[in-house]
DNA sequence: AAATCATATCTATATTTTTCGATATGTCGA
DNA sequence: TCGACATATCGAAAAATATAGATATGATTT
């Protein structure tokens, strides 16, 4: 985990809001049509209709999340899910209060 | 305290820095002439030393950093003193676990 | 196999950030 | 009050980021 890393991610509003819907998909998105379940997190079409920017412009952020490690991707069929990673989230925490 | 303004201070690494040196000046600044503490900080002379960049840059960045309410400078004749503003960086941590 | 759909990647432009040298401001000492 | 010193601000050039449309890739459906 790379505190800097991390920190460019969060220094942009959608960016955390994207990491704040997550944390509760049921309260924040659709139910999907194929799976039941929120398991492996969030479509990027919903993901995207709830920022209102563009496809590209989401995939690019999401791209760079899972870069800093906040995010983990699973593909089911054409879709891409993507869920927080509880523990990078936790260790910039922890880092930044041991660090900083 | 905004989030997002904080982030982008510490999405660079010798603004992590600075902030983490604060946190123990005697330990990683000399000690001041006129002074014999470090209750307001460090004078920005010695932090541009310690960075190796120019005096305007660090200039800006600690004018960032004071910006975001991270830092509280305090002026002692011809020098300015920076120290961290513990509230603030305490507010970081709590908004994130709740926000995050 | 072709058309369709979801997502990723590429390319390009606009905006923001970085960083510096030059200059201004404020303070002290002679 | 004048020069020297510490810091702040200004103006500019280079680098990075934001964002979108166009295109590519991968998977499903017909």
């Amino acid at each position: 985990m790379n505190v800097v890393e991390v920190s460019k991610v969060l220094s942009n509003e959608t960016r955390v809001n994207i990491l704040k819907w997550l944390k509760a998909p049921e309260a924040n998105f659709p139910p999907h049509q194929d799976i039941d379940h929120f398991d492996d997190g969030v479509c990027v079409g919903y993901i995207q209709d709830k920022t209102g920017l563009s496809q590209s412009t989401i995939s690019t952020y999401l791209n760079s999340m899972q870069q800093a490690g906040l995010v983990i991707p699973t593909r089911h069929g054409k879709w891409t899910y993507y869920k927080r990673n509880e523990e990078v989230i936790e260790a910039y925490y922890t880092t930044l209060k041991e660090v900083l």
